[in-house]
DNA sequence: GAAAATATTGAAAACGATTGCATAATCAGC
DNA sequence: GCTGATTATGCAATCGTTTTCAATATTTTC
């Protein structure tokens, strides 16, 4: 009739409930004649573990729950996509809440735990006071990515921004450029603070002065921006790095209507390596970001503290690949 | 101590367990005195209703499943965050599932049913035969996004695709062109297959011949490889329409590689409007297509879906929009 | 072959909420 | 002040699993 349940198994198989329990759960330690008899009555009637029952009596919900606080980030869906396989792999199930900047957001998210809607959670970007506050008094499992939370005992998984803006800072040196320019990201996250450090740390090393920085956002319309600006001036940087690709095909683009060609006489950074990068024209020297590999990693640092809450989680810098290709070259003089 | 329960609120405002869920589910028929100790003591000891136990009394799960049968198609995050609004609106929480092309999709969308994890399902893309049998013999309330599920009494929603593939053509038509090429998107899909037809029906009507289609898939590769083809031929189109905007971006380049100007040489169109395509030089004309909307839509009908399963739904159509931009001008000769 | 150890199973009590039914309290009407 | 209607509450069962504890069946050991 209705959707069969563990006692119908019991019924057909003709032994108690608990037994069909642990033939699903334990298995080695039920007779093997009466586990198979119990498989074939399952196949037979089709049953499916209930999940909220289990989870009524198991205390928890096998879900992970992750919190974008922002737009759908650059490269958003690639990175749920390897929370997606390593959760399912773990047998967890994934809630994607967006809460934007709602100030209910550190309420929401702590009640999810409490509900015992999930046993875990991911926050994508920043966070606000209120989720602070929560989190201190609370141990919840929680695990952030792409964005360090500053103040906050919350482990990280993140690309070592430092050492990808160094290696581009480095490339464009190597190339014989001396005045570059940096277009930054969104700096009040930390990725965004993070690039330009690494920007200014490795010009200073060169003993060059950082002339040309355009304080911006992660998005097309901000290296439509800069280029603007600069373009203005008589004394132009020579090479440019942008702190995503987004930025870097507002920037090229924004030369290209005034006829300006990249790289011969602007080369041009980016960041995130997304698709399209490898076939823009020119193609998009950048970082590559591991997305995928971010989301992995982010879900095994999580089921790791759900595993056990007071673990000392250490954050994880995944390392970001330096890809060149056609927008950078040497400089025109 | 541990997470408080109903039993604790009741406890405290000295009242019964059924009590205090009427409080909370039907506030007006509770006398108001009552309901503001109950409502103190719920902030007192800051209880939330257990989502597992309430699941398991009600039978329900209030969450829908979102279930990505393809790599993270080109705007998914987009219609994502649609989703997530109107579910969340809808007091409902929303799972992400990527069964890509596994077997045991069918099976695993089925169960997560039967486990009574989800309320209804949202199916992006294509489907298979096995998903197919299952849809026909039990009734779960699912609903389509994108692409239509052939021979399954499965109600879509979708961009209307023929309409706005003859748009675009039309718009070629004006500006004269009368060598007008299409590289589909992927045509065992039918957004790819229904983009196909528009462009073929529109060009008969002008009683102009298909003499330049390549088929495709929905990505960068698609275009690129397409443009390659076409440069080697004597007799060119002078205008291409690409099934989606990466597509367009790939001919384009490819294009650009090779010194032709668009659209001084030859006019591109995309279909899409992805955020780069505003910003893309030259600026892409293409179709706008609601992605957010389409979200909302899936949610709204999988909702009434979830309400009465034997509901006859529509499929709802959703029309997308000629951006016309600064890839598209008229023939060169 | 009996005692002790081991391997299997079942009965019943949770897990935390909701709700039909019954009861107690309140109120209106006369 | 009494009856009947109405309003508020409580009791207890239920949703579907899992697991402790005890009981039974099966071996093993000497």
């Amino acid at each position: 009739m209705s959707t069969p349940k563990l006692t119908d198994v019991a019924r057909l198989a003709g032994v108690s409930p608990a037994t069909v329990s642990r033939a699903i759960n334990q298995p080695a330690i039920v007779n093997a004649k009466t586990l198979e008899r119990i498989q074939q009555a399952i196949q037979q009637i089709g049953y499916e573990t209930n999940t909220a029952g289990r989870n009524l009596r198991l205390r928890r919900s096998d879900a992970l729950l992750v919190m974008i606080s922002d737009a759908p980030s650059r490269f958003f869906s690639q990175i749920l996509m390897g929370v997606e396989a390593e959760a399912s792999e773990a047998g967890y199930n994934v809630l994607v809440s967006n809460t934007q900047d709602n100030p209910e957001r550190g309420r929401r998210l702590y009640a999810s735990i409490q509900q015992s809607l999930a046993d875990g959670i991911l926050t994508f970007g920043g966070h606000n006071q209120e989720l602070g506050d929560l989190i201190r008094n609370h141990p919840i499992p929680i695990v952030g990515v792409n964005e360090h939370l500053e103040d906050l005992p919350v482990p990280v998984t993140t690309v070592n921004n430092l050492d990808a803006s160094r290696a581009i800072v480095r490339h464009l040196l190597e190339l014989g450029h001396r005045k570059i320019g940096h277009v930054t990201g969104t700096t009040t996250l930390s990725s965004g603070r993070d690039r330009l450090e690494g920007f200014l740390s490795e010009l200073q090393q060169a003993g060059l002065a950082p002339t040309w920085i355009c304080s911006k956002h992660y998005n097309v319309e901000s290296g439509r921006e800069a280029a603007e600006e600069w373009l203005c001036l008589t004394d132009r940087p020579t090479a440019v790095f942008c702190s995503c690709d987004e930025a870097a095909f507002g920037f090229i683009a924004a030369l290209q209507r005034k006829g300006i060609r990249v790289p011969a006489d602007i080369s041009v950074v980016g960041f995130d390596d997304i698709p399209l990068a490898d076939h823009y024209c020119p193609a998009l020297t950048t970082i590559r970001q591991p997305q995928r590999e971010l989301g992995v990693t982010a879900v095994r640092m999580l089921l790791e503290r759900i595993h056990d809450v007071e673990a000392d989680i250490p954050n994880q810098r995944l390392s970001g690949e330096l890809i060149v290709r056609e927008s950078t070259g040497p400089p025109a003089n």
